[in-house]
DNA sequence: GATGAATGAGCATTCATTCAT
DNA sequence: TATGAATGAATGCTCATTCAT
C-alpha cells in the first residue's frame, strides 16, 4: 500500500523530467544541494545541461519538485490511510511501515530530505516549511484521534508530533555514524524497535 | 549546571576569535552557512573581512569549530553527568534540561546545529559525524546502563540513541513551522511533554 | 623557412584557444605575469572571464601554453634544421635568423618569453625549466657537431650553447633600454654584427 | 679588488636595513618577488613586519634597493676599472672575474637580479631600466675604447655590450638546468671557456 | 526540443600596509 | 624604535543560467 512516488524502474521512457529530478537526488545525496553542479547532474541524466533548464527554471526549482513529488506522495498515502477506517494505532504503524519502506529503496532520497529539510534561504525555506508542516500536522490530527479514542494518553500533539516525526527520521541519521553492515542489520530490528518506544511514549497506560 | 559554552553576554572583551565565532553563529542562522558571506559575518563581527582569516582558515572552519565548541561543551557536560552518580533518569531529565535552556538561550546556534549537522563534504562530514557519534554514543552508555539497572525496557541502544537525540532536537524545528508566540507558549510544557514521551518510550512496565 | 607559431592574423575565428592565448601575451607583455588580471585578458581578446576558463585551468596554464606553444615551434624548427644537411654554420645563422624575425615580428611575444623565463614557482619552474633545457641542449648538439667536424674550435658545449642563446636573447632588452627608433635600427646591422660575434667566439682560427 | 657590496659576514649588528635586505634577498631568489611575503622576509630577518616598513616604504622599493646596492657596486667597480689604467683586455678579464665571483658567493642574489632584470611596472621598470642601462653602458664604452685601440674589431658597441652582458649572465641560468654537482663542474672551466669565447668574439684577428 | 559554449555576477581569500601600543 | 593585530582593496576563479544553433 506504501507508495514511493519515484523509482529508477518506474520512471518512463519519455519522462525528462523524471530522468533529471532522479538524477538530481543522487547528486543531491553525495554532494549536498550547495556543492551540486547542474553540470553533474547532466551527467548524471545522460542530458546536456541546457536540457535541465527546459524542465526546471533553476536548480533551487529542482530541489522544490523532489520535496513536493515527494512530500505529495507521503500527504496522499495519510490522506488515504486517514480515509481507510483503520484504528489509529494501526495507521501509525503503517506511517512507520511506509517510511521504513522509503529509507531502504531508496536511500539518496531520504539523504536528501534529511540535508535539505532546514534549508535556509528565503522563496525556499517558506515552500520546504510548508511541506514540512503538512507532513507534521498529520500527524498531529492522528494523535488528536488518538487521545480522542483515549487510546493515547494526554499530550499536546503540537509537541509530541514533530518528535514521532523526529523519531522516524532517525533511520536516516544512522548511514553518516555506522558502516554499511551495521546499518543492514539495525534495519531488521528497527520497525519493531522504533514502534515499541514510539507506542509506549504515545499510549496512555499505568501512568507513573 | 548546564554549560553553554558561548553566550553573547559571556564573551571576553579580547576574544576575537568568539566574537568571530558569535557573529558567524547568527549570519549561518539566518542565511545558511552556504548563503552566508564572509564580509556580513565580519560586519556582524564588527571586524573587517581580513581579521575573520587570522583567526580560521576558512569559513569552513568557522562551522566546524562552532561544532566542535558545542558538542564538546556537550560531551563534557555528558562525562561530568555520568560521574555524577546520579540515577539514570535523573541524568536523562538532566540531558533534556539542558538542551532546552540551549535551544532556549541560544536559538540561533540551536539554527545552525540543527541546519548543518548533515551537510555534506568530505572533510566535512568526517569531524561532523565523529561529533555526533560521539554524543549518541553517550545516550547509548545511558541506555544501556538503564537496561542494567532494570528501569529501561530491553531494546537496541544503537536504534534508540538516536531515536532519543532526534526527538530532543525535534524542538528546533518549533521555530521554522510555528510563529514566536506559538514557540514560546510549547517551551513552557516542553520538558514535561518530552520527558512523559521518552519516559514512556523507555521505560519497562506493564508492556501491552 | 621559420615558424612564428602564433601570429594575430593566422588565427582562423573559431579558435578562442588561440585568441585568447594572443591575448595573454599582449597583456602579460604590458604588465607582467603578475600583474596581468584575467578580467583584462578577457577584454583583451574579446570575451568574457568565464570563457577563458573554459580552456585554460588557470592564469598560470595560460602561461604554461605560451611557452609551450613557442617553444615546440622552436624546437621543430631546430629539428628539421638538423635534418636539412645543411653546414653547421650555416644552420647557426639560420637559427639567427629565426630568432631574429621573432623578434621583430611579434616583441610582445618576444617580451613575454623574456619576463617569465626564470619565473620561479614549483610547477611552473618545472615546465619552463623543461623547455628551456630542450632548446639549449639543441645548441649544444650543434656546437658539438661543429667541433666534430673542427670547424668550432675545442670548447665545452654546456658552457658555450647557454651563452650563445644568451647572446641571442640579449636582443630582447635592447626594448627595455633603448628608444623605438633605435631598435629599430639596431635591427639593421644586429644579424650580422652578432653572427660576427658569435662566429668568431665560436671558430676555430688562429689561436692568440 | 671585486666588491660585492652585502655578504652576510659583511652586516654589521645593528644594520637592521642591510639585515633585511639580505633577508629579501634570500626571500626573492626562493619565491619570486611576487610571491615573497613580507611576512616570511620578516620572519627570514628575525623581526617584526612592522620594522620592515620602518626601513622601507613598501615591497617593491626593498628589491630596487637591492638592485640600487647591487648595481652601485659594479658600476663603481667599473669606474674604479677604468680608473685604473689596466689595459682594456685585462679590464674586460676583471669584469668577468667579478662576475663569477659574485655569482659564485652569493648565488641567492644573482637569481634575484635574473630573475626580476625583466619585470615590468611602471615605477619599476624604470628604476631598473636605468641600472641596467648603467652596467651595459660602462660596457659599451668598454668596447668603444678597445675599438679605439684597435684591440677589438670594429663592431656595433650598442648590440655587442648587451650580447657580452648577457653572456655573463648566461651563468645564472645554469643553476636552473643542471644538478648542484654539475654546476659545481661547470664553474671550474667557465671563466676560461667564456673569456675565450668573448674574446674571440670580440678581438681583432684574421677575419675570415 | 536538445545542445553546450559563452556569460558575468558573485565571493572567498590574500597580503601589503598601517598604527596603536 | 619595534611590534603584530587589524585592515580592506584587490582578484582569481566558479558555476547557474542563457541562447544561438
Amino acid at each position: 500500500m506504501n507508495i514511493h512516488s519515484e523509482k529508477e524502474g518506474k520512471v518512463p521512457q519519455g519522462d525528462k523530467e523524471g530522468l533529471i529530478r532522479q538524477a538530481a537526488i543522487r547528486v543531491f545525496s553525495r554532494k549536498g544541494f550547495y556543492k551540486a553542479r547542474a553540470e553533474e547532474i547532466a551527467n548524471e541524466a545522460g542530458v546536456a545541461v541546457g536540457t535541465i533548464y527546459n524542465y526546471f527554471d533553476s536548480k533551487e526549482e529542482i530541489l522544490l519538485s523532489i520535496f513536493k513529488t515527494e512530500f505529495e506522495a507521503r500527504i496522499s498515502f495519510f490522506e488515504e490511510l486517514r480515509g481507510s477506517g483503520l484504528p489509529v494505532p494501526e495507521q501509525i504503524a503503517q506511517i512507520l511501515a511506509d517510511h521504513f519502506s522509503l529509507l531502504q529503496e531508496n536511500t539518496e532520497l531520504a539523504q536528501v530530505l534529511l540535508q535539505e529539510q532546514f534549508n535556509p534561504g528565503k522563496r525556499f525555506k517558506d515552500k520546504l516549511v510548508d511541506f514540512h508542516r503538512k507532513v507534521v500536522e498529520r500527524i498531529e490530527v492522528l494523535i488528536q484521534e488518538g487521545m480522542d479514542q483515549g487510546w493515547v494518553r494526554p499530550c499536546n500533539p503540537r509537541i509530541i508530533a514533530p518528535a514521532l516525526f523526529a523519531v522516524v527520521q532517525s533511520i536516516a541519521s544512522w548511514e553518516m555514524i555506522h558502516p554499511q553492515e551495521v546499518v543492514r542489520e539495525l534495519f531488521h530490528s528497527a520497525p519493531a524497535e522504533l514502534a515499541g518506544f514510539i507506542w509506549n511514549g504515545l499510549k496512555k497506560g499505568d501512568s507513573r
